[in-house]
RNA sequence: GAGCGCGUAGCUCAGUCGGUAGAGCAACGGACUUUUAAUCCGUAGGUCCCGGGUUCGAGUCCCGGCGCGCUCACCA
């Protein structure tokens, strides 16, 4: 060609330069979606194999690796060290395991007649050599082809290199999948929130510890099935329809059933169907699912989100605490067993026993105000700028706890006993009815369980629902009016403890993760802008 | 819902007092058979979120809108 380079290679938009990579490939005759590929061993798998790559010396030795220099942290005191150490062994050559490996491309080095590929799947990443005298030349004009962001496969040894990192020979490429868009920065990866949030699927592939923590959410959740199971509870599905949004103080989300005419609610809370089936005798049971509550939106609060409930016949408040402490333990040890976790600059212990401190001693210790007295707790109200007029004590008080108490709780610690006129649902203590048999764990100020002796009273959880708690508007009050549920109550609610856990909440705390927006996977968002 | 902040190349970010748009990565061309955020030489790439306004002149100042973040409220 005389006249310089064809017109095809001198476009600099990057998204055309793939475009017409992936035409190339067409004209290959390779298949640039790819399709089964057998025999894909895990990266993590593949450098587990490193103990078995020998250096074969002239004389016919089989040489181990010096595997103390391979872990050195320091790259270039490996480097170095691994390059001196190689010097010494004479002539000789690498000879490991043969390998395949799919993945993305992550980085790509060209170096002329060689290319090195970092390729990463779900468990690691690892390095590609391809070499042009070693792969052929239908293999080498395909390399030339990748760029990063490519899915491939490789067949190769997997041995290491001459600076002592560990790589696969590669034999053999497979194209499978062409990347039309342009990657995030190769080393900063993808910052800006909105396009974390928007494109998951980048986040997940190019920051660093993204799929780790979802993997950990799986865990915790995988842990907390799994405890239950042992226990001997049963996993239910209950209606995501409800036609009265109780269980929970919160607004709903209204939808419409158009054959029914009629108007039906997203959940807010799992409690009373989960209920309806004691009285069935399903004496341990739970839902681990998904509820919906029409409220803001912030860093500890999505629309929706992932409660589970559990309820266990014959037990009461202090045997949920028990399980509340396992389900929190077993799932630290699906992860990784530590019990003393990072929370930002802190440190969160969850060695147990977790502490046990009745509601009304934090509430002295935190305001020095007797809970008892219902004047001093006004005044103090009063005094924060809360409004206090016509309001129940109780309510004044719970208000008063959340703004001086709750946030200070760094736990994890269960807060016990709740008053009464607060919990509608909530057994009151035998000797002192003002008290309900009720706990919140508090880790970190956040409220991560809470849990009743379920009230199994028919008639005085229907005189419970009548009464409007004073000052608080219907939609603030859990004491909705549910007739079926109370006729259900009517049939024989076995005695029971009830718990509830926020599980996104959970995961925040188990991974160190200060916005719920990063744990879960897609947050609600405002759709995008039309372009 | 309110207050504050942010929005510049595919990505990560600069942009001074209001004077006509910058870097790195990515891309394209070239060199390199042990690189590893490869390096080196060269080229190209912009609706400065959108719409108004002020001004001789706006990425920059003002108003409105959109999106995101933080704080507060509601809530877990």
């Amino acid at each position: 060609m005389s006249s310089g380079v064809p017109a095809s290679s001198t476009v600099p938009d990057p998204h055309a330069a793939r475009r017409e990579k992936l035409r190339k490939l067409v004209e290959m005759g390779v298949d640039p979606w790819g399709g089964r590929l057998d025999g894909i061993a895990s990266i993590s798998d593949v450098r587990a194999q490193l103990p078995q790559v020998k250096f074969h010396t002239e004389a016919g030795q089989q040489l181990n690796l010096p595997v103390e220099l391979l872990s050195l942290e320091d790259v270039q005191q490996r480097q170095n060290e691994f390059r001196t150490w190689l010097s010494q062994q004479g002539k000789g050559e690498m000879v490991g395991p043969t390998v395949r490996v799919a993945g993305r491309i992550m980085l790509n080095r060209d170096k002329g007649k060689l290319r090195f590929l970092d390729v990463q799947d779900r468990t690691g990443s690892v390095q590609l050599f391809v070499g042009m005298n070693q792969v052929g030349e239908k293999n080498w004009e395909l390399a030339a082809l990748l760029d990063m962001g490519d899915i491939i496969a490789a067949d190769g040894m997997f041995a290491v290199t001459k600076l002592g990192e560990p790589t696969i020979f590669v034999t053999a490429l497979h194209f499978l999948t062409k990347m039309l868009e342009v990657p995030p920065e190769k080393h900063h990866g993808l910052n800006d929130p909105e396009l974390r949030q928007r494109m998951r699927y980048l986040d997940l592939t190019y920051n660093e510890g993204v799929l780790p923590r979802f993997i950990a959410r799986t865990k915790v959740v995988q842990s907390i099935r799994q405890t239950l199971h042992q226990q001997g509870f049963f996993e239910i599905e209950g209606p995501t329809l409800h036609t009265i949004a109780g269980g929970a103080a919160a607004r709903p989300f209204v939808t419409h059933h158009n054959t029914l005419d009629l108007d039906l609610f997203l959940r807010i809370a799992l409690e009373l169907h989960l209920k309806r089936l004691l009285v069935g005798g399903m004496e341990r049971v739970y839902e681990l699912g998904r509820v919906y509550r029409n409220e803001g939106i912030s860093p500890r609060h999505n629309p929706e989100f992932t409660m589970l409930e559990a309820y266990q016949a014959y037990g009461d408040y202090g045997t949920m605490m028990d399980l509340t402490e396992s389900l929190i333990l077993r799932a630290i040890e699906a992860i990784d067993g530590n019990y003393r976790r990072p929370w930002g600059d802190k440190l969160i212990d969850f060695t147990p026993p977790f502490a046990r401190r009745t509601y009304d001693e934090l509430f002295q210790e935190h305001t020095g105000v007797d809970p008892r007295d219902e004047a001093g707790v006004r005044a103090l109200a009063g005094k924060i700028g809360f409004h206090t007029e016509g309001k129940h004590p109780d309510v004044i008080k719970s208000e008063v706890f959340e703004e001086k108490v709750e946030d200070a709780l760094m736990g994890p610690v269960f807060v016990l006993d709740y008053p009464a006129s607060i919990c509608p649902l909530t057994k009151r203590k035998r000797e002192n009815p003002q008290v309900a048999e009720r706990f919140e764990l508090f880790i970190q100020g956040m409220e991560v369980a809470n849990a009743y002796t379920e009230l199994n009273d028919p008639d005085l959880q229907e005189q419970l629902f009548r009464t409007q708690l004073a000052g608080l508007a219907d939609d603030e009050s859990m004491a909705k009016m549910d007739t079926d549920f109370i006729r259900a109550l009517r049939h024989g609610m076995p005695p029971a403890g009830g718990l509830g856990v926020g599980i996104d909440r959970l995961v925040m705390l188990l991974t160190n993760t200060q916005t719920i927006r990063d744990i879960i996977l897609f947050p609600v968002l405002r759709p995008e802008q039309e372009k």
